[in-house]
DNA sequence: ATAATTAGGTAGGCTACCTAATTATATGGA
DNA sequence: TCCATATAATTAGGTAGCCTACCTAATTAT
């Protein structure tokens, strides 16, 4: 048996792969698929539109990159680009009618995903991964932080 | 709360985005030493060195990848190709000297970070991780081949 | 007014992959 | 023995998903 470091290791550098297969849908790339997600999230419940800044934070992805998801999506219709009145630097974020429908169906193909993976593990070991990976992630996180 | 599947989710996703962060050491990408440690752990205790094809097979990316960042580390001087006698299409890929060092180091590196991983965690928790981890791999690994 | 900061965007580059086509060699069967 | 096919690796070119460096416009603080 190896050691447990190096099973460790392993394990997470297969697991880490699996972030380069699926989560293709409706022609959208997943980077598409995940600011579309963070949109309706954004926005659900609020009277204000989500900005760049908040969608850069929530993605862990730099504004840039924001500006350039939001662009594709703008140009195939899915998003509009709002000024906000009160501050015109600001750009609101808005899911056309086209936009949230999609964005509706990958919701309901997470969930059902999501779900499945939810009953295949059961509850209890779900609940333990959750905890699990949010401890390995401030763990590195740190790491990260200590060596700058 | 939100539900369990959409927190799974989540965990998930920031969790797969550390494989962006971290594992450069020496000037190396993460790539190269994903390589180097693969050629030193497939040449361990072996007469015949290891091939294209089972870098291939062992890093689960695709032969032409593999051959690219040999180049690279070809030209560092960390590695070289010998022909095969017995098969001459076969390239067997051998660390030179310096590889081998550096090698050593980022072997001992990693031993060290995932060992502080595994105290952090305690033994029981990371034995949990690389259950539910490799359950996981397993259960996407499945679905992704359902849907071809 | 002016300095500093904040929000967002543009241009260009990088990593880590991929697919398709090609070259070189090996091998099983007519 | 020759050929068709298979296999190993490489070459050529591309893609997704980020990044940095830098910019403008607008706001806030002095």
């Amino acid at each position: 048996m190896e050691e447990l470091p190096h099973r460790l290791l392993h394990a997470i550098r297969q697991f880490q792969k699996l972030s380069h297969t699926g989560h293709t849908m409706h022609g959208l790339k997943r980077s598409e698929i995940m600011m579309l997600m963070a949109i309706k999230k954004g926005n659900q419940g609020k009277e204000k539109h989500i900005t760049v800044t908040d969608l850069s934070t929530a993605l862990k992805i730099t504004s840039p990159s924001v500006t350039q998801v939001i662009n594709v999506l703008e140009n195939s219709g899915y998003v509009e680009r709002v000024n906000d009145q009160q501050d015109r630097r600001i750009m609101r974020i808005v899911l056309t009618d086209k936009g949230n429908d999609i964005t509706t169906q990958i919701f309901q193909r997470m969930e059902e995903k999501y779900s499945n993976l939810v009953d295949f593990l059961g509850e209890e070991k779900s609940n333990s991964l959750i905890e699990l990976l949010d401890e390995v992630y401030s763990f590195f996180s740190k790491e990260a932080n200590r060596k700058e």
